[in-house]
DNA sequence: CATACTTAGTTGTACAGTCCAACTATATTA
DNA sequence: TAATATAGTTGGACTGTACAACTAAGTATG
């Protein structure tokens, strides 16, 4: 019972990760960084997620610390960042007792073109898993965080932080689509989201091949809204 | 950029703490422990949530620190055991950066009068607090889980593992009100929940001041049901 | 012992929102 | 000019909730 902590009571290494999502080329996609070869390194040029140890001298709380690896790797400075979890056991990291502090963040398309950094790259997510085998409990991480992602989307209008500045609403219904992997009903999601109060229309129209779409923005800042219910597969 | 990590890196303080939550008294209660005096202790006397830091060679993960508090507070071994979140800053410990792993529990009401430890005991949560003032951030924390199970109540079973092995539906529907502070429609609930089949009568009845009500008792161990729509307010 | 009361559980109507398919409208392309 | 593709609308079938009225059965009271 350490009811009576000592200060030098032994500490787990602690890390925060950051799993990073958009929509690119019609795809969802999670950017992934390459672990460094130096000597010492755990899974030497493996991929991982973005992320690594809390810098206690610089970093004021966990989400700063998360902020500062996702503006590290992608250069976006605020986008949807939302914790996810903690991992923490004596195994997973072999250098000893670890816990990590999991995020997830979703970045709109045009942002996630910026300025990379050199180790990391973007990976399609399929299912729920990535094609490269990841370091430590990574590919764990990423399985919640896509669970997590498509729970929500189900019932929450969080895809709309993966869209562009100004976008229609079959752009909107097919991010939907591609997050859920799954076909939507047109006139339903066009009900339900109006009605969500989320998204406002703009002057502007949209030219296709097609008649002239109307462009839509996000409302509001960060707050996801809920639906009454969810969307239910059409057939 | 601590992509060069050093095991020396420094690390923060590391501790779980657990939001214990019962239904006693016709009230949602939590159970609090009382720091103790000794010289160093920060927040000596004050209530706060049970727990303590992770026992690096004790605890196997994160989950199973989380048990072990809860087991040493309450001497219940499995009630639902759910992740919060976790809360890392600088300034939330004033020994120095320190970061907590959440949790929440759910434990029926005749497992919560059980083994209480000597300095532990149960607080009625009022709104979305209690009523003395908490150590640490353990408000913020308490606030969090308030909120996170009244949402999660909407539009899931979570009430059914505060329920006693076998009750009747009225006795289950009261839970629900008691969590979401707010009168729920006889039939609409009935049909929900048998229609979200997570619950299945048994053979007896109980006799109360009414007519036999139809014992019902858990199907499932520990997966909440989604509903299809939440709860609405009746008027 | 008869009556009133209380609560468990059912029934039926109104209503809201989704599902689905068919329809209209308009820009692009041939 | 006509065919095509997509944006957006309309209306009927269906599902599940809200609400109130109802039935049933045990308890309390005189």
């Amino acid at each position: 019972m350490p009811e009576k902590p000592e200060l030098d009571f032994p500490r787990p290494l602690t890390t925060v990760d950051v799993v990073i999502f958009a929509i690119r080329s019609d795809a969802l996609q999670v950017l992934l960084v390459q672990r460094p070869r130096a000597e010492g390194e755990p899974f030497p040029g493996s991929w991982a997620l973005p992320g690594g140890f809390v810098d206690i001298a610089g970093d004021r709380d966990l989400e700063a610390c998360a902020a500062r690896k996702l503006k590290d790797k992608t250069g976006v400075v605020s986008p949807y960042l939302e914790q996810l979890g903690s991992w923490g056991s004596a195994t997973r990291d072999p250098r000893g007792w670890s816990a990590t502090h999991a995020y997830f963040a979703l970045l709109p398309e045009h942002a996630a073109g910026g300025a990379l950094a050199a180790d990391a790259q973007w990976f399609a997510v399929e299912g729920e898993k990535v094609r490269p085998k990841l370091a430590f409990d990574h590919a764990e991480i990423l399985h919640a965080a896509v669970q997590r992602l498509r729970s929500k989307v189900e019932y929450t209008s969080l895809p709309a932080y993966l869209m562009p500045p100004e976008f229609t609403l079959p752009e909107l219904q097919r991010t939907y689509e591609i997050v859920l992997d799954r076909a939507l009903e047109k006139s339903a999601f066009r009900t339900r989201m109006l009605a969500a109060d989320l998204i406002e229309p703009v002057a502007r129209m949209r030219k296709g091949p097609n008649r002239p779409a109307q462009l839509y923005r996000l409302k509001r800042a960060k707050a996801p809204v809920f639906f009454a219910r969810t969307f239910n597969p059409p057939g």
